[in-house]
This record gives structure tokens, sequence and C-alpha cells, in this order.
RNA sequence: GCCCCGUUAGUGUAGUGGCCCAACACGUCUCCCUUUCAAGGAGAAGAUCACCGGUUCGAAUCCGGUACGGGGUACCA
């Protein structure tokens, strides 16, 4: 087979990471990049490792993990290491690993890669100010260079914060290959010495994930495409510590439909959110790999074995994808029809068993849902569904003690008042003898009575339909009405008749 | 401001010098099927391949510039 050679493969067992901060909800974007990992990891044989970066202690958000951990679990996308299961590279979760942080720090100060500051976040403020005004790009002047030891004491015994910065030659270019953008040059002149450490005692995340990629064996370091102009700084920091960095694959961000940063306002953009919408893990999956990456021909519906089989990093696109919401959709319908229909109902009955102000059916249906009931209404709505939302609306007056027709809705189209109550008149005659009381025959009796009746089908049968399912658009009537069965129907169909007539519109007009 | 990255129909992608006056998918529209809604089937519309210039017999594909978009420029990641 003519295909072309797979770096990553070639050097089998990539160990990837996905390091979120948990500072909020994981963002499709990060979901996206996990999967990426995941993908990388799976498809060569290595590991996938999760680790959280929690330096930053101001935003941190203690609920985040655990719904980070969720998301990814919801996706599939199983961790071989990381903080809840362990590993050889324990612990994997930063705040856990200060020790680590502060010995390479300080390795990098005693071989003169790095050096303590003092400088004030005041000082530093003032200096930006200082520059904006002349017109010069803000940035700090490397003043704490050359502070003696002396100094640092002086001013730490003043109560002065210090920090640690990192050296940044004063000239010179670094270069380094990405895998998604090919070779990136950065001016020296440019960067400025950046800080390393923390006056708090935390390593900033330029520190902090250099060193747990390198003790964690990371070979792949997938992450988005705001991480390229820092990583001249990560290189740095790797040489410094006398360490071959790894392999960067820098992946295109996601933009919404106003073409910027995806974000919360442009609607739901957790992957939790598209869990509680009714979205199928698996669409999400797929929708996902593909937005920013293809398997270069026309395959777009993919299993995950597909997805992991075909996947390869050198396809990675380089442009930024707008998030197309209603091609999610079109994919869920999808992969819902590629389910069984006993698989379906299985994904069904969670959702319709939450609480009705979660979004299931109403409070007053008694859980647990009536699986054998379920299971006869399941192929009545397949291939409808969107979303395993969407069954909450279209099976709901399956289960309704009563459905509530709209007066209008129940007359509209080819009908009219009138008519429509002479239709359910003959219909509840119909429905009260009729036997069996099954679909083909069913059908075969309201095609008789249409006819008696000197009447289009159509016109005949959506009073009925909605009568029966309080809606013009509902699952073929004659199968809806027999799983609903005859008592109910009648009764729905007498209440119809009851509200056209309350509303004016008799038989007799 | 400076630096970095990007730019093929509304959207996601295919295309890596001739097979491309550009293909597939979503969406849109039309028709068929049909008791509604879907699903399915058959079609249609929609792209000066961001722009300008260059290289070449030949460019969406290579080079340069410009424009536009995004990102970065923190003791946030």
């Amino acid at each position: 087979m003519p295909l072309s050679p797979d770096r990553s493969s070639a050097n089998a067992g990539a160990r990837t990471r996905f390091a979120p901060s948990p500072t909020g909800m994981l963002h499709i974007g990060g979901v996206r990049t996990a999967l990426y990992d995941w993908l990388l990891a799976r498809k060569t044989g290595g590991q996938f490792v999760l680790r959280i970066e929690d330096t930053d202690r101001a935003r941190y958000d203690p609920e985040a993990e655990k719904s980070i951990m969720e998301s990814l679990r919801w996706l599939g996308l199983d961790w071989d290491e990381g903080p809840d299961v362990g590993g050889p590279h324990a612990p994997y979760t930063q705040s856990e690993r200060l020790d680590r942080y502060r010995d390479a720090t300080q390795r990098l100060l005693d071989s003169g890669h790095a050096y303590e500051d003092d400088t004030t976040p005041e000082e530093l403020e003032e200096l930006r100010d200082r520059q904006k005004a002349v017109g010069k790009p803000p940035g700090y002047d490397n003043r704490g260079r050359h502070r003696t030891p002396a100094q640092i004491e002086e001013s730490r015994a003043k109560g002065l914060q210090i920090v640690v910065r990192m050296k940044v030659p004063d000239r010179g270019i670094l270069r380094f290959n990405d895998t998604v953008r090919g070779d990136v040059e950065f001016d020296f002149a440019l960067l400025q010495d950046f800080v390393i450490m923390k006056s708090d005692g935390y390593p900033t995340y330029h520190l902090a994930h250099v060193i747990d990629d390198h003790d964690m064996d990371i070979t792949h370091v997938i992450r988005g495409e705001e991480w390229i102009p820092s990583t001249p700084r990560h290189i740095l920091i790797h040489q410094a510590l006398g360490w071959a960095p790894p392999v960067y694959v820098h992946v295109p961000l996601i933009l919404g439909k106003d073409r910027s940063k995806l974000s919360k306002r442009h609607g739901a953009a957790s992957a939790l959110e598209y869990r509680d919408q009714g979205f199928l893990p698996e669409a999400v999956f797929n929708f996902l790999a593909l937005l920013g990456w293809s398997p270069g021909d026309d395959t777009e519906v993919m299993s995950r074995d597909e997805t992991v089989r075909r996947f390869s990093v050198e396809r990675i696109l380089q442009h930024p994808a707008v998030f197309d919401s209603e091609k999610l959709l079109w994919m869920n319908g999808v992969l819902i029809r590629q389910l069984s229909a006993d698989e379906l109902m299985e994904r069904l009955l969670p959702v319709l068993e939450r609480p009705e102000a979660e979004g299931g059916l109403p409070d007053s249906v008694a859980r647990p849902i009536d699986r054998e009931f379920l299971r006869k209404l399941v192929p009545l709505v397949h291939e409808r569904l969107k979303t395993l939302n969407e069954a909450v609306e279209s099976l709901g007056f399956f289960f309704a003690d009563e459905v509530r027709p709209d007066v209008e809705a129940l007359s509209e189209r080819k009908s009219d008042p009138a008519t429509a109550a002479r239709s359910l008149e003959a219909s509840l005659a119909l429905l009260k003898s009729v036997e069996p009381f099954e679909p083909e025959h069913l059908e075969a009796e309201f095609r008789a009575l249409a006819e008696s009746l000197d009447m289009k089908p159509g016109p005949l049968f959506t009073p009925v339909r909605v009568a029966v399912t309080g809606s013009p658009m509902a699952p073929p009537l004659f199968d809806t009405i027999a799983a609903i069965g005859r008592e109910r129907v009648v009764e729905r169909v007498a209440n119809a008749i009851k509200l056209l007539e309350a509303n004016g519109a008799g038989a007799g007009n």
C-alpha cells in the first residue's frame, strides 16, 4: 500500500498528555486537543497521560478537575496514567510536584541560566506605562539580571517578593520544527527574561510543564496554536537542563460562527453540555476529530476504531475551523440511526428518566419507565431523532395521561374546524369498535372510512393525529394509535371533539 | 505597536505543477416517496481557489508583497 510514511508510528509508542488547568469547564477546543492526544497514543500503542496543571492558585476551581475527567470519560478518552489512577511517574498533579520544580529552579540558578529578581509588580507596571507612553513595545527590560546575592538578600529581608527569571540570550535565532507548521523561527532579541518561579513558590506553566513532560517521558506535546509564541521559552528551558525537547504539534484553534475563538457566548461550548443536550459521545468524538483533521479522503462518518486506525498528526490542518453545530446535529442523527433499537433504548432511558426540570419526561410519568413499552416505541421515532433529548418531546405523549392539543392545529392545513369535527366523530366511532386494534388493520379501516366520507386520507388523519399526539408532527399514525391503546386513544379523540365544540365548531356546522 | 500562525462555495474538508473553468459532506432550494414529521431517492444553486505580482509551456498547488482574520506579547494557562 502506497501509504506515506508516518513518523509518529515509526517510533512506536507515543506518550502524549492532556494537561488541563482546572479553572473551569472543559472547553470543546480542549476536548479536541485531548482527543488528538488520545488518538495518537492509541494509534501508536503508546500511553495517554492526564496531568492537572494547577499552578494558578488564583483561578483554581476545585470542581473543574472532576468535570474535566467526567468529560473525558464520557467521550471514552481513557487515560493510562493520571491523578486518579496513578502511574510510574506519579504524582500527576502539579501542586504535588513542587519539589521537582524547586530542584530544577535551583539547578538553573546554579548554572547561571536563571536569576532571582526582586522587581516589584508596581515597578513592572510603571515600566510598561513608560514604554507605552514613548510608543515602545511593553516588556521586561531584564533589569534584574545583575543583582548581587547581597542585594537579593536585602530585598528579601525587606519583605519584597522574589521571582526567578529565565535568562534569554540577547540575540540569536531559535528554530524549531512543528509537526503541523513546519519550521518556525523566533528572534531572541524580541524575547525578554521570563518568570519561571512565582513569588508564591509555584512555578509558571513554562517551567512546570517542561519538567513534567521530561519526567513523564512525554514524546509529543499536542496543544493549541496559542502556544507557538512561547515555545522558544520551553525549548530554552529544555536546553538549559540538558534535555531534548519533545515533538511539538500545535493544532489550530476552533472558532465560533463569528470567527473568533470559541467561547461561552457561542452557545454550548463545554463537552458536558453536549451530553446534556442529547448528543452521542461518538458523534462529538467523530465530529471533533474531523475539525482540524481529515483522513485524506471523503470519509466522514467513522467508528472510533477506524478513526484511531486512520489518524495521523501529519494530516492535522494548519488553519482554524469554525464549529458548525448544524453538521454536528446531522452527524448525531446519522449515528443514532446506526444504533440498534435496543442500544438506542438503553441510551434513551436515562434521558427520559431525568427529572422534568432537567429535561426528562414530566414528573407525573412513573419512574422507572416501562422498558417493554419503550421497546415498542423506539422503532417509531428512531430515524426521526437528531438528538436523544428530542425523544422527550416525540415520545412524551405516549406516556402522558392526557394531551392538550392546540385547537388551531386540530383543523389546520387542508382541513377546517367543521371538517375536523366531523372527521373526529367518525374516527371515534371507528376506534371504539375496530378489531383487531393493530396498525395494519387500523390503517385499512381508516382508509375505507376516508373513502366513505369522500375525503382524502390527509384531512381525515391530521385531526386524529393531533387529537391523539397533541401535535401535527408525530410518528406514523396507526403504529402510534395501536401503541397507545384503544382506551386512551378513544379518550383523547373524545376530548378533542369537546375542545372543538367548546370553540364553536360543532359537527353541525 | 511588535512577533507568530493562517486564508479553496455560508460551514467542514479533498486537492501537494497538467486528469481542476475545482471534488465530497453539512446547510439551502426543487422534485419524488408519503397520513404529518423525519429518513430515503433524484436534481439545482452556490468558489474570479483572499488580492497583486513573479517563476513556469502550464499554478489552487512554487516564490515575494499586500490585505484580511486569528493568536501571542502576564508572578494565566
